[in-house]
DNA sequence: TGAGTTCGTCAATCTGATTGACGAACTCAG
DNA sequence: CTGAGTTCGTCAATCAGATTGACGAACTCA
């Protein structure tokens, strides 16, 4: 076997792409990115907007760890947080103008950087890859028992 | 395309090694380990000690870094810092006999964790996975200029 | 109506990692 | 031999990411 540093491998192959991503949205005129930015502008619901629980939910993260993001992206002008009118405690996350930019050059940077590994790696390798990542993620989390 | 969502696949990926092996460690009773402390175990000289520069640069973060490491791992009795013979600036990073039965413990779980993660891959995708990441972890990261 | 739950927030803490500064020790050109 | 520059470990401050605990306000439902 090799050295046994598989863990060691994936966090620097993660530094490099999520390093990627900031690099490349800095060039495109957004200061200030930071990579907890990419889960929301994945999951939230980009015309109604999304309430911060079930964003931290999607991210699984906690609620108190999404607020310091939605807090960062709010101050940013991004989000807004508007009341729900149908639960008053809960307040909705929704995107500005500007945030809908945001949101969308994101995910297009996010695109062309995962296309980027796609095509290094070539599409049946990528395929294995994210198979193989999805089952190392997944198995063993539900061990306590 | 699948969602682009492989920096987080990565990471996830990453964490749940991470954990697995800090609580296999705990079990054997090792409370306290600390994720950080398998970069040392791996690459340490566990007969005559390693210079914390040294360290810091096999395990690709600053010095300032690795000391937090060094001296959380020598409040816990697993190493000392020793003077270099050779280098009144320098300290060697020397383990202890403790450190050393520690150090041997951290990668036979290592070993048993990514023993695992193999054959549940499969030998094949396993080393697919490896040099995929390898790849991955290695480019772009030379591309100022 | 009241017990229990959920929502967002505040506060404190922890881990990991960074930059900047600095004294002490080393190196080497002149 | 000397002094400029570099390297070694350290201290200090800071930052990003994430966590737990506590809490008031609002909601649900027996």
């Amino acid at each position: 076997m090799r050295e046994p540093d598989l863990a060691r491998l994936l966090l620097e192959a993660h530094r490099s792409l999520a390093d990627e991503w900031v690099a490349s949205m800095e060039e495109r005129g957004y200061p200030g990115v930071r990579s907890g930015h990419a889960v929301i502008a994945l999951t939230i619901d980009r015309r109604t907007g999304t309430r911060l629980t079930d964003l931290a939910e999607r991210a699984r993260m906690t609620k108190q760890g999404m607020m310091l993001l939605v807090d960062d992206l709010e101050s940013r002008g991004f989000v807004r947080r508007v009341a729900d009118p149908e639960d008053a405690r809960a307040k909705i996350v929704r995107l500005t103008t500007r945030g809908r930019t945001y949101v969308a050059e994101s995910r297009r940077v996010l695109q062309a950087v995962e296309g980027r590994a796609r095509r290094g790696l070539g599409d049946r390798r990528y395929e294995q890859v994210r198979d193989a990542l999805e089952w190392l993620a997944g198995e063993e989390e539900d061990e306590e028992e």
